[in-house]
DNA sequence: AATTAACGATACCGATCTGTATCTCTTGAC
DNA sequence: GTCAAGAGATACAGATCGGTATCGTTAATT
């Protein structure tokens, strides 16, 4: 294994392990051990346990974003079908075995201080998403994109945070429900 | 102090610290120095750290649902009012300086594991709030009052997720708006 | 008032935490 | 082929983790 495949093995396992037992609890001796690479290769990658956690937020930012579009993108071409397609990306997420909760929230919870720049990491990671929600509210021509895309990000949230506790994948088709339903009276307003 | 003040105390000083830095990283060393009472007592109180979580959670579960009705209570006697004043009440939630999230999905973020008693305890405080909404919508007369406390539900859980990031409680009245919409769609549906 | 039993503060236990120093080995340049 | 430089594994360091044993003190009961 290269050294660039090492790192980047090291920080699979580390988003793994994050995400099933949170950011604490995941120490480095266990991501080591599950990764089967020795500490002092991952501290010449990562100067200390917390650039490791601001480097998997990041991977998961650029990751969960990139495969959103995709699968919005393959799955509708009108603007309102791909905001409510939104809700099926979300879906497939949650029946993932993988699927623990959001792992920005998690992280917040964790690191919930304003000044610290794990939160910071994961307060610019869910403004993108919020502009994406936006973007594709504009194209739609909706009227007040920006509150749109407040609404549908609230659902979001909700349908990830309810799962997360039910482990039921059939939240996201409710919070897509409620979304068509709002995104109806949205358009009906301005017919 | 008696006794049972100090096991009190005790748990209010334990909610504080989970909720401002959560569950692995605020410890048992860092609750009895914050609350100036021995170790020896927290664990003639609590057999275990996870015991001392449970009884935080229960604490929390209790006290939340007991305030949100009481909140709701003198806020609306309609039935439909009382769904919408429970916005109003995670409003004033949000713009407490102690708000950090949802300690029950941040409990569960950190004990994900489905047969952990955390796990356990989170899940049946998620199903008694979900319970509390559907008492509502059905005393609203709706038709389908599970599917509605469901809708209300994602949109709770979706505030509470966006103001941990963003530590804006003006995001429950967003919510609010978009489930006066729904609701009135619900009703309309009927009419 | 004497005795007993529970309680609280301190010091300590082994395990684990993040992070580092050491020492060996591989690999590439000349 | 030789030498140099960087990477890897191991052992370790200091701090902190959850939890306990010891011991002095308080408080209730007879």
């Amino acid at each position: 294994m290269k050294r660039i495949e090492k790192k980047a093995h090291l920080l699979e396992t580390a988003v793994a392990l994050f995400n099933r037992h949170g950011y604490h609890a995941a120490g480095v001796d266990r991501i080591i051990a599950e990764s089967g690479i020795a500490k002092t290769t991952l501290y010449r990658h990562f100067a200390t346990k917390e650039d490791l956690i601001l480097a998997a937020l990041r991977l998961q930012d650029e990751r969960s974003r990139d495969s959103m579009r995709a699968f919005v993108d393959q799955a509708a071409t009108d603007p309102i079908e791909k905001l409510l397609a939104t809700f099926d990306y979300l879906e497939a997420w949650f029946a993932d075995r993988a699927f623990h909760g959001c792992p920005f929230v998690s992280a917040a919870s964790e690191y919930g201080d304003e000044t610290d720049p794990i939160f910071h990491e994961v307060a610019l990671h869910k403004r993108l998403v919020l502009a994406y929600f936006e973007e594709l509210a504009h194209a739609a021509g909706l009227a007040d994109a920006k509150r749109v895309a407040e609404i549908i990000n609230l659902l979001h949230e909700g349908a990830v945070a309810v799962a997360q506790v039910t482990r039921d994948p059939a939240t996201a088709g409710r919070a897509k429900e409620a979304a068509r339903r709002l995104l109806a009276d949205e358009q009906s307003a301005f017919a």
